[in-house]
DNA sequence: TAGATTGTTAATCGATTAACAATC
DNA sequence: TAGATTGTTAATCGATTAACAATC
């Protein structure tokens, strides 16, 4: 199976743009079209495609509902997500009351704090003590969790989601995580995000003849 | 210049591991070690510093502080950054509290918003009506701007910033913005990451052999 | 049929890495 | 000095794009 990361993000924003497509009162389409809603080529459109053995119509284009249904089987959204967090501070905090992830088929069903002040079994996410975390995610069957914790907690943190079993863990520390063969770290740093738009606003500025590759 | 977005990011992280090293009360580093730290090869830290101009010792490596505050200054640190928000729901609510900007010198000056519900301009962040950010971000000079505004007003409110003069947005809807020529977009989308995870999880389950390639 | 679009191959482009001369 | 590390060049690797034959 051919694995690269970009191509499986590119999926998700065709994706999203072929939902948009449909809102809209389209039922089929083409790579030109499907490429200039997301940003990219035509032939990136197909070769993405046909990475995943998605095949359209020589002259008609894609069936858009078909392609829907054939990209979210790919992407796993046929199934809903759970994913547990770490870390009840404020981003933490938002990304459970966050309304789009329970859209796309991902509930976040339980949460985890060394902080006893942020401990609630009641609330409809429930904020949990972290040495809990193992046995919910062994009886919960868990796979994905969340880390929101300190810089300074995180390589603790993922040692425990690690030892409980989790397989997936998407990491906002911003600090590079030592994990196990059986378990993948995706980081987002929004910090470091916002870094780096800041730099090549700064650089744009000083020579405006500077063009950028991708997002 | 040279504009590779990868090479800067790194240069963010590559500054954030080394104040973990002056912590823990490192003077000098060599490429091997920052490279550890960060997870790349030491001939790409070299690598990066020489895109940069940024040289160490042919035998002592590199001296920490002076090299954070080379980092600093390329990626304008050295003063504070002004950013506005559009859109004070669940996620931009979270990031106007977020502790960690401020920590990197990025403030968060007003946020925007169509709810009037949700208007106060009492608060130690402002939430103002969107009409207001033109005259704002004329009037306080900032630069940088957040959407977290939902899907379907994402390019409304793009269009408005980029009118305000706004050169640099961090666009945390799921779509694919037209932008201006003196305006750089970079989209952060958290369902799609998650997604991507979710994706290489279920693949490393059935093929074990697949590897990752970056973070 | 003629025209347009897919699917794929080959060419291009760019980024990463290996290797090593320079040198502290 | 001998040994180790930088800085840079050339080789490699991988991803994107151009181009076009197949075909609806």
């Amino acid at each position: 199976m051919v694995t690269n990361k970009n191509s499986i993000l590119r999926l998700s924003r065709y994706k999203n743009a072929l939902y948009r497509f449909k809102t809209i009162g389209f039922f089929k389409i083409f790579s030109d079209y499907l490429a200039d809603a997301v940003g990219v080529t035509s032939a990136q459109v197909r070769k993405d495609f046909s990475l995943f053995g998605i095949s359209g119509n020589k002259r008609g284009g894609y069936q858009i509902d078909a392609l829907i249904e054939k990209l979210n089987d790919i992407l796993g959204k046929n199934e809903l997500q759970k994913v547990i967090l770490a870390g009840a501070g404020n981003l933490g905090s938002a990304l459970i009351k966050y309304k789009s992830f329970e859209k796309e088929g991902i509930k976040i069903v339980a949460a985890f704090d060394i902080d006893p002040a942020k401990h609630n079994p009641k609330l409809p996410v429930p904020v949990l003590p972290l040495e809990e975390l193992e046995s919910f995610v062994k009886s919960h069957n868990t796979k994905i969790g969340i880390i929101c914790v300190p810089d300074i907690a995180a390589q603790h943190t993922l040692d425990v989601m690690i030892r409980a079993g989790i397989n997936g863990v998407l990491n906002f520390a911003p600090i590079q995580l030592k994990t196990a063969e059986n378990c993948i770290v995706s980081n987002v740093n929004l910090e470091t995000e916002l870094e780096n738009l800041i730099y090549f606003v700064n650089a744009l500025q000083k020579a405006p003849n500077v063009r950028l590759t991708d997002n």
